[in-house]
DNA sequence: GTATTAACTTAACACCGTTAACCTTCTTTT
DNA sequence: AAAAGAAGGTTAACGGTGTTAAGTTAATAC
């Protein structure tokens, strides 16, 4: 009796295991002990599967963000925390990472924005966290949620780099993430200097 | 008389007009007026196309990095200037930026090492303005070579968060690029607080 | 003038996502 | 109890993909 939930079980079996490239549904199907056309009872199309996977993957991550929060920490502990565990995330999740940031917009056009949504907690998570800063501790910053972003873009910017293989293999890769990590909070503390 | 440069340039119409999935050995053969299977005799599969396709587009990036050099500007001019070329290259040839640094590895999975060696090129770029600027200018920075990767990650973080269409609609994008340049560059001038 | 090589061809293989049409089986309604 | 419908499944097929094998044609080299 294969569902909904069968399909998508062992769609992220697959996925964690080959990757997406790999991710077929005639593939999907053969796990799961159906046709493959069976699929498209459930799901209208791979997108949409692949969009149910996104959304968990999202959870898991939100969830292991989360998990590193402690309110007896200062902003700046609590950022760099949420960073460390962000970028591990990436690195111990890469498949699961890759769908959710950068599967390509034009492999999947209709894309429905509002299930983005989810992803916005994470921002808000991180904007929440620099607010605090901003007003009762070290942290200068004017735009919370524009700074969350930025704070989101740099990590990601790390994370993809190790995982789609473009640092360079004279740097070691536990040391370059602490270095990124250490550097970006860092910037997010230090004064400006006027222009 | 389609020979590799033939090919080559087809491949890049197409993936620059419709991307890198729309890119198929036959689409490509079909505008080169050729069989598909006559590009099999000038690359020896579709990743080594790509890969020919990458190095170009390395070479234009790499130019247009350049272009954006001035001798007299100093250390931290020159990291602006050359930040703002690399994410409004990445923003205006999305296409090619995408192949250069976000093509899925196991989609390629005998990518072959020393081919990414011109990419180096861009980093010791980088990592040279950040040892000038370190050892005569306000740059604080200990490890060149890994500062530049770490700002190289930081602005493709930038690039592709915009590129893959993960930007909250809320944020405006062009606001989003130079304040989060703004900041990553400011990261570098800053003086590290002791810990 | 034969041999080699470069450039190309068609046919085919094994995959892919997706659709159409059809078949059970179980549940609900009359 | 009979009819209707929904839920879950099937096979066959369409048009696409990268790639290989085998064969052709034309020029160039000895």
């Amino acid at each position: 009796m294969p569902l909904r939930e069968d399909i998508l079980e062992v769609s992220r079996t697959i996925l964690v295991k080959d990757g997406f490239g790999k991710m077929s549904m005639r593939k999907i199907a053969k796990h799961a002990g159906v046709s493959a056309t069976s699929i498209y009872l459930h799901f209208q199309n791979k997108d949409e599967l692949l969009l149910a996977l996104i959304e968990s993957s999202i959870a898991k991550l939100a969830l292991a963000l989360e998990k590193n929060l402690s309110d007896s920490d200062d902003s700046i502990t609590k950022l760099e925390k949420i960073a460390q565990a962000f970028v591990e995330f990436a690195l111990n999740n890469p498949q699961e990472y890759e769908i959710i940031y950068m599967v390509r917009p034009e492999e999947m056009p209709k894309f429905p924005k509002e299930k983005f949504q989810q992803v916005r907690k994470i921002y808000e998570l991180l904007a929440d966290i620099i607010r605090e800063g901003s007003s009762k501790g070290p942290l200068s910053v004017d735009k919370p949620l524009m700074s969350a972003y930025t704070l989101w873009a740099q990590l990601h910017g790390v994370a993809s780099v190790i995982i789609s293989k473009r640092l360079d293999t004279r740097i070691p890769t536990g040391e370059f993430v602490s270095q990124a990590v250490e550097h970006i909070i860092q910037g997010f503390i230090s004064q400006k200097t006027p222009a």
